[in-house]
DNA sequence: ATAACAAACGTTATATTATAACACAATGTT
DNA sequence: AACATTGTGTTATAATATAACGTTTGTTAT
């Protein structure tokens, strides 16, 4: 039985902007859009993006310092998350693969260490651009 | 017939830093280290850094903004990497698993797109800090 | 060898991303 | 009430990365 997860008045403002946004978003470009509704400083969008990546509302593009909205409800609140990054649109898209996920999550490594997470990203050019 | 590549002053300076290292080397900590050598700019670093990575000589490590040589001949020059990282020492162990990179260079995504590179990291506690 | 080109260099300045530190408010527990 | 926990607002600063400019060095072609 999920959880409903409340969400402060911050973390709110921060998750809807991701969420509406169509392509990843950067904390700063966060910031611009917030400041109208009267969160001034990174600290406070930082904050608000730490929480919600841990709750799993959202994802850390590593390769691009940007953030997305989870859109797959079996991601395991971040544990292990896949991406496809198209290298000329920027687009970002959730790889949301029960086979690749299972084969990834029981992967050991030879040296004995046992994986608790990981982050995988793809890259490539779009179906999009590639008519372009 | 693999052409022996000649690097230049400053990447060879940059190259036998990261090679000594025992572990990920942040940009600034390198050039801290290089400055005796008459080194003093962030960008002589990074110039250094972009083409040890397009060479496939080292790796930028994403999620920690860090650089690692590569240990693994093949590799494919970057194409196909991932990566073993310790969350409490900060050790970062390259992956060369053939089974694991046959299998996600086969990947495609269901969206059509075709992948040309990709980068995993995983994450956990390695056989070291756990006897701790 | 010399002209033309490309790659690497050195330097200054600046942009971008992220965290430290402190005081206060709201909420929940014992 | 006392206490811990979480969130907030604010100022300042650290850490990471790139822009722009001119010079130097190395390579290739004639
Ligand atoms: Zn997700
Ligand atoms: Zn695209
Ligand atoms: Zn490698
Ligand atoms: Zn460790």
């Amino acid at each position: 039985m999920a959880q409903v997860q409340i969400l402060s008045r911050n973390q709110q403002i921060v998750l809807d902007i991701i969420e509406k946004a169509k392509g990843p978003l950067k904390a700063y470009s966060i910031l611009f859009n917030v400041q109208k509704k009267g969160i001034n400083a990174p600290q406070q969008i930082y904050r608000a993006l730490d929480k919600l990546i841990e709750m799993g509302k959202i994802h850390k593009i590593e390769s691009k310092n940007a953030f997305v909205a989870c859109r797959s409800s079996d991601c395991e609140i971040s544990k292990a998350t896949a991406f496809s990054i198209c290298e000329s649109c920027e687009m970002v898209d959730e790889i949301s693969d029960t086979k690749l996920s299972k084969y990834l999550s029981g992967f050991n490594h030879k040296k004995g260490m046992k994986f608790k997470r990981f982050n995988l990203e793809f890259f490539g050019i779009c179906k999009k651009c590639k008519k372009d």
